[in-house]
DNA sequence: TTTCTGTTTGAATGTTCATTCAAAGCCTTG
DNA sequence: CAAGGCTTTGAATGAACATTCAAACAGAAA
């Protein structure tokens, strides 16, 4: 899983620390590949000895959050606590707590790719779609965990996919009022659909 | 309300429509001003002579939005359905109607940006808050005009909101995966959740 | 016709961009 | 110690970038 100790690998390491943080702070575009190697402190040829491509960095960058998925998003939100509906929203107030002490001057990561390269890269695409696919996974498992705690006729695949909606679609205008009351807005509205949902699961019927 | 008509503004709206349309499709900043000029067939002189930056000519163009957003965002909703509720899904499906055909390449022009300049320009981030709030503006005038088919207890700002971020997010998704999927998803689940308030306003005490 | 203001022309500017490459260095293997 | 292959160095390259400006032009006013 974690690649051989090559000398490369502490600069490869180092460029993909520097890239992901810029790519977050500021854009793919709006960052130039000599801040990354200033903040990286590497020279081009050592960048372009590893990474083929501006483009190449950012698949690879890509490919990093997909494997940091599990460590850093959705464990922590497993340990908070074992009810599967409560990870939900532990899981959307994680996001909260990671980006209002900067006032959500940053969205997700992912997100702000999204819309940014989506369709000028057309190789970076289905990465993108690989985090998303993965977020979304996990959501499922949860609802799945739910049982018959949530309404037989539920779809779950459309509600997970509406968890990753409110976050993105929160976190956006978040970032457009620096304020989190947008995003608060969306997942308390989610949060009384969940309600009843689990009113209506509890009531079924046998 | 409409400018007077000095020479310069048949270059304006040339400028304007390039520009909108570029960024839309590229993005701000993967947008070089001599590709606007190339489309809009004038001249640096020319454009430099209206908008003094590139960064002028955007907020120009969100200024734009603004205004568009009636006659062409809102009004063809309110023609095509009175009730008020199904307002707020006739939205909805309109941004669908708009953007599969294009098999979801391009997203919403304002959330585009939202993401792409939010942060590294803080003079265009109340332009796109004041886009978002009149969007939200409207779907809170319907929410309103719903009267008591809406619980009382609703809170009908978080419920405007959350329409908006479910058409943001649900775009961002569309857009990730090329496939509708993804946005009738999250559309549907808001009309299970509307379904559900609207039988909680309808049994109503007193 | 002359003057004036606003507009357009388009070549030129200087900067920043991603990328290249020959040379030097390092580290492992024989 | 010698050989050979990654790895790093960092100056150099050419393209693209936003922007400028002096000069030409257009149309209205006097």
């Amino acid at each position: 899983m974690s690649p051989p100790p090559t000398p490369a690998t502490d600069t490869r390491s180092r460029i993909l620390d520097a890239a992901a943080r810029l790519f977050h702070e500021q854009g793919f575009n709006a960052t130039g590949v000599s801040t990354i190697l200033r903040e990286a402190g590497v020279n081009p040829g050592s960048l372009y000895n590893l990474f083929p491509s501006k483009d190449a960095l950012l698949a690879a960058v890509l490919e990093r959050y997909t494997e940091l998925l599990h460590p850093v998003v959705m464990a922590p939100v497993e340990a908070r606590t074992s009810d599967p509906v409560e990870r939900v929203f532990a899981l959307l107030q994680q996001y909260r707590e990671w980006f209002s002490p900067l006032d959500f001057r940053l969205g997700c990561p992912i997100g702000n790719l999204a819309l940014e390269v989506a369709d000028s890269h057309p190789e970076i695409r289905p990465l993108i779609k690989a985090n998303f696919d993965g977020w979304i996974a996990y959501v499922r498992k949860w609802l799945d965990e739910a049982g018959d705690r949530l309404p037989a006729d539920l779809d779950r695949d459309q509600l997970a996919g509406t968890v990753l909606t409110i976050m993105e679609g929160g976190l956006m205008q978040a970032r457009s009022s620096r304020s989190a009351a947008a995003y608060d807005a969306s997942v308390s509205q989610l949060r009384s659909y969940f309600d009843f949902l689990l009113t209506r699961g509890a009531a079924r019927p046998g």
